[in-house]
DNA sequence: GAACCGATTGCCT
DNA sequence: GGCAATCGGTTCG
């Protein structure tokens, strides 16, 4: 069983590349009424600040966008295609743009909650992209700006009453960048981040179907 | 207000 | 490989 410590508000404070290089390997971990779910996060890309053309904070600050300007280690999950929901990690001190959109997870705890929530074959990906994870560990639009981190000032025992947070985990052996899913701005920057040796990506290390 | 778009997925041919 | 589903955010008039 990995660790479940929620990682600090300073692992998120840094450089949103960094973070996301970083993240790989970490645990994923979510609770709900259906019970504790968790995964190794195997992909991952980054999303910087006005000076990136394919981030939500590329326009400044909106309603939307501007919890990446807030203070780092918080949840951002937005709604994409009126269907499907994405989890990022906000990443970066406060004032400044930033967050790590978590693309797919090695499922490791929580199998049957995660099946339940699948309707579809049994045998299907359960985490092998973004809107698959966040509908496998039940993370929709109402978890949005959860804290990611312990709660500041008490016990380091408390964490559990979290919904959802990253520990630490196993970091990969090796680590592949490449250009980001699904984007058509700044298609060229090598922003995302998977482990090649994961059975659980949502496409190829180098960007091919699957 | 109205129009357009999208960091996806799954089903169709 | 193609494409529809579906809706909040953003922009435009």
């Amino acid at each position: 069983m990995p660790p479940r410590r929620p990682l600090a508000q300073g692992f998120y404070a840094r450089d949103t590349l960094v973070v996301a290089h970083d993240l790989l390997g970490c645990t994923l971990w979510s609770e709900t009424d259906q019970g504790v779910c968790a995964g190794r996060i195997v992909e991952a890309e980054a999303y910087l600040d006005q000076r990136d053309p394919a981030s939500h904070a590329a326009r400044g600050r909106t309603p939307r966008s501007a919890i990446m300007f807030g203070p780092p280690g918080m949840a951002y999950v937005y709604l994409i295609y009126g269907m499907h929901h994405c989890l990022n990690a906000v990443t970066e001190v406060e004032g400044q743009a930033g967050a790590v959109l978590i693309r797919a997870l090695d499922p490791l705890v929580g199998l049957d909650p995660m099946r339940q929530r699948r309707p579809g074959g049994p045998d299907q990906p359960l985490c092998a992209g973004p809107g698959r994870l966040c509908r496998a560990l039940g993370i929709d639009l109402d978890w949005n700006g959860e804290p990611l981190i312990a709660s500041s000032g008490k016990s380091a025992n408390n964490f559990t009453l979290r919904r959802v947070w990253i520990a630490d985990g196993t970091k990969p052996a090796r680590v592949v960048t490449g250009p980001r899913v699904g984007i058509r701005r700044a298609a060229s920057e090598p922003h995302r981040f998977c482990d090649p040796d994961s059975a659980c990506l949502s496409r190829s290390p180098h960007f091919g179907r699957l």
